[in-house]
DNA sequence: TTGCTTTGCTCAATCGAGTGAGCAACGACT
DNA sequence: AGTCGTTGCTCACTCGATTGAGCAAAGCAA
């Protein structure tokens, strides 16, 4: 059906190797003639050929193509991190397939085993998580040497090339703006606790109240996943307790769009303008007229970044691939809103 | 590095047919004895064999993956689809690789062309519209019998199995609504004029007009693009306007977020409580304390059927597919909001 | 004329799996 | 003993591109 590199060879009367060198712009080395050259160019253009991947991958060892499993490809964190790997990849020459997990470590195993399968030279995932079996298969790609980089999230005991925000330094300062609003009773909305995020992110919202010598109430962190449900479920608990909080920290976006939805129905007082933080940001924070701090992170330099480190990897020897892990946190910017 | 099926065949001293056809499940077909078969099926999980997807592509002509060219993937009503394709394909065997073209023909084209040269079985694609040579490259996949669905969008004088949702009477319900309310100079923020999605929704907001009588002024018909910036420009544009208008339709979710943020640094009046009508949800539109109205397109359904479609056309023979075009219309659902 | 270099290509193997054709061994039947 | 059918495999080509090795022709020098 297509055309193949052999029907331009054929008609043209050159070997398939002429042609080969010709496309591949190593007519210089091989002293093609221009004249020749030229006629297989044309004629390549004029036939509209397109070199077939598979063959090429599959004789080549590399398709010039990286996947990139995340866990949630609905939440326009990740769809923004996404987009803008491939627009870093592209560059180098390289093209993303992305997948998503939806959280669950099976399904991330089983893209990691397909994307392998179908060539990919090189992986960023953002983990499930989670520990033991469910990141075991995280675990062989290291033994195997496979260029993996960790975006995101990090795996206790998997030392793995990776680039992630500041998540303790930014649940932090976020919990000190809200302390510094006079909060005294700041409960946290989590997310998974297998995710090397909601630990992290815990433990900075944990350190800032020890800075002011505010003992904690442990009925005040909850967890459960990453997803609307999950902050509609964390909003509800919080309506039930005896004495409400006085201010919410958020462990994503989505957990904060719960969080308000179940809010909304709840009674003013002292509902209604709590004060919130949370990280990422979501569409029309600005309208909602209530105390709230953001905790932006860079996709773009994320996804950048573990790109580029991902590129490094595959130009490096393969002795050289057993080096150091090298990890990147970047730094979140804090927008504030309301009144 | 990986395991072969040559790998296994050499350790069992079997050749590496017998390797291949046991392990396609053709073992019955071709009288493998029942224990040679078990042997191999052991020695294969046991080495963690893996199939090399880039050589069985070449070899067999099929890859068992779709590709999926959506408008803009940072958008929720498109990684929902894409998240719905990708349910639907894996129930049938298939994967499904996303790409986002950004609204770009361009961009599109060339991702097209990446996905054809990794083998793609067949495509689904969200088009970014336009005429001409801005769909030179689906005309030319269409020639080419090359198995294409389109979701979402549909391109003039291309007749070619799509599936979408009922924009005109969507627009037409989500414009009476207004109506009903009693507004009567009511705006339509569109999105790009190429887009089939913009026309018919454009179409189906005069037809309500004409339904009640009512002449449009073309000074409340806008269009740009589906971005958060064009709802921006709209909004802005609106409020230099002589006459304000008494009520808004957004042509989709980002319009209406644009819209929105521009809106809350308005003069409270008329523009605080001026009712609106969109389609695609955003999260917590419900605590926006506004008269609100939204079309919801079922986009799990979308994904659905489109993957069922263009399935549906890979099995058929060729001459089959020379079939006239077979189009979908999915209802959408109408979600109110606000006091 | 012989010998050497340079130019400009071609040959053929290779990647990993799929597949039509074929074939040896064995039992059964005439 | 000869023929046939069945069982259980193997052989060798194929998909489309890449690549090391090799080779004919032309040019040039001795």
């Amino acid at each position: 059906m297509a055309v193949r590199m052999s029907d331009i060879a054929d008609s043209l009367r050159v070997s398939r190797s002429t042609v080969s060198r010709v496309l591949s712009g190593q007519a210089q080395k091989f002293r093609i003639a221009s004249d020749t050259a030229e006629r297989i160019l044309k004629e390549a253009t004029r036939r509209g050929y397109r070199p077939s991947q598979l063959a090429r991958g599959l004789r080549t060892a590399s398709t010039r193509t990286l996947g990139l499993v995340v866990s949630d490809i609905s939440n326009p964190f990740f769809a923004n991190l996404a987009w803008a790997a491939e627009q870093a990849a592209e560059q180098q020459g390289f093209a993303v397939v992305v997948g998503s997990s939806g959280e669950d470590p099976a399904r991330e195993q089983a893209y990691i085993e397909n994307l392998r399968s179908r060539g990919v030279d090189g992986l960023l995932v953002a983990p499930a998580g989670g520990s033991g079996a469910a990141v075991a298969h995280l675990a062989k790609l290291k033994d195997e040497r496979f260029p993996l980089v960790l975006i995101d999230r990090f795996i206790d005991g998997l030392p793995c090339d990776g680039v992630a925000v500041e998540n303790r330094k930014a649940a932090r300062m976020l919990t000190e703006a809200l302390l510094n609003r006079g909060a005294r009773r700041i409960a946290f909305l989590g997310g998974r606790e297998e995710a090397s995020t909601h630990r992290e992110r815990l433990e900075g919202f944990l350190a800032a109240l020890k800075g002011k010598r505010i003992k904690h109430d442990p009925a005040l962190v909850l967890h459960g996943d990453f997803s609307v449900a999950s902050g509609q479920r964390h909003a509800a608990q919080l309506l039930e307790l005896g004495t409400p909080p006085d201010a919410l920290v958020c462990a994503n976006n989505k957990i904060l769009i719960g969080c308000l939805e179940r809010l909304a129905s709840a009674p003013a007082e002292p509902w209604a303008a709590l004060p919130m933080a949370s990280f990422d940001e979501v569409p029309f924070l600005s309208l909602l007229r209530r105390p709230l701090v953001i905790a932006r992170q860079p996709e773009r330099q994320l996804g950048a970044r573990a790109v580029a480190l991902l590129l490094e990897r595959l130009k490096a020897s393969p002795e050289a691939r057993a080096k150091s892990a090298h990890t990147e946190r970047l730094e979140v910017e804090l927008k504030e809103f309301g009144i």
